[in-house]
DNA sequence: TATATATGTTAGACTAGTCAAACAAATTAA
DNA sequence: TTAATTTGTTTGACTAGTCTAACATATATA
């Protein structure tokens, strides 16, 4: 059984690496600050978990989940992202209210629990924030998020977030219809300025490079495609 | 904020006190068997509760709680109480599945979320074992527990509990017309062989002293007239 | 009332998680 | 290729919660 702390390292390692689109390792200050915790702290749990034989780690090099960490990790996900959905769905949270709570709630420990909590949400797949749920054998898409700049002509994704938070940028963000969990199809991209054709709710657009590097979105056709 | 830990002692004080029928203060040893620690880390906790002006405790004498620990502790019970009455009716769990669960649950810290939980659930006023539940503000009924054999002949009073889970006993329980929160009247007790008249659903039994005992209730009657 | 038993307290030790400060290695830039 | 900077590690210390073992007080009983 893992102390509420450990869990806590797990998932934020998980994050860092196999749920981000750039890297697969994580260094010591990276995980410190997301944890918010002193890298010297982070060092000795690196320490421990490798005892356990849930981390890859040594020293001076980054660290990772191994197979069983990654396991962990998955269900803690699952739990806090489950609870994050039955707290806006069953009991009116709004999605900025929800994390903290999750927080707590992620580490309650009951297999029953959380598959029952599962099937009165009716199995869903992903939480308000957009992100993946992990079924209960653990299985999950995992989409990695790159921004539509980045993204494919011809591919279709979905908006998970922005990079950028200026009110200048989400009014524009607004006005092309676009929001959390929105479809967006790239048409083209034009070679001479780097414009990208998009589509969105059936309404074509086009839009600048810049603009489309502040657009996180995460694209099941090129997972499938791995 | 207090500790996991520290909640954990006032609940417990709470009901070895208050919710007790029969004493108002707790002994070292006494919380220690209930809380499953030695004394010595009883000792040291109840000094820290008293500095943080929770417990009123004097060396070599009993304990209980001040007005604000009471408080607290009736927080705790509620949010308790509140999580055993969604496992069983939101997520079917079964009575004896939900305390385990429920003793992780209670120490989650949102007010919005257990009193949204509470407006889930309809505001119930009693968990599935026949507890009171405390509403938002704090108040409860707190109906001190005693068997059937106990009660006062004429009293009108409600089953809340069994002491016996043979499955002769629970299958004569059934037969009876009992469950819980069950209204029973005690009509009469025989002097010469302690049989006990009641009345159950308009219909008339004679029951054993000994069955009698094993049968747990509540008695608004009996605590109306303290 | 003297003694045996209950109950309660203290002291010292251990573990988990944290930090600050000093130190070491690796990387970047001059 | 040396120096400056960034990144990672170690050491020693602190807190919370727990324990064992020794000790103190209170209560019950002979």
């Amino acid at each position: 059984m893992l102390s509420f702390t450990e869990e806590n390292y797990l998932k934020s390692l998980f994050q860092l690496t196999i749920e981000s689109a750039t890297k697969s390792e994580a260094g010591t200050n990276e995980l410190a600050a997301h944890l918010g915790v002193k890298p010297a702290t982070v060092n000795d749990m690196l320490k421990k978990l490798k005892e356990k034989n849930l981390v890859k780690y040594e020293k001076y090099a980054k660290s990772s989940l191994t197979k069983e960490g990654k396991k962990i990790a998955i269900e803690i996900i699952r739990k806090h992202r489950l609870w994050e959905t039955f707290l806006v769905e069953k009991l009116s949270f709004t999605w900025d209210e929800v994390h903290e709570v999750a927080e707590q709630l992620e580490h309650i420990q009951s297999k029953k629990l959380i598959d029952k909590l599962d099937e009165l949400l009716n199995f869903p797949n992903a939480d308000p924030h957009g992100d993946c749920i992990p079924n209960a054998k653990g299985e999950m898409n995992i989409l990695p998020r790159k921004t539509l700049l980045e993204e494919i002509v011809g591919h279709q994704c979905k908006m998970v977030g922005v990079k950028d938070n200026s009110a200048a940028f989400l009014k524009y963000v607004d006005k092309l219809g676009l929001s959390i969990n929105q479809t967006i199809k790239v048409k083209a991209k034009q070679d001479y300025d780097q414009q990208i054709d998009i589509v969105i709710n059936g309404k074509k657009h086009s839009i600048s490079p810049k603009f489309a590097e502040q657009i996180i979105i995460v694209c099941p056709t090129c997972s499938k495609k791995k």
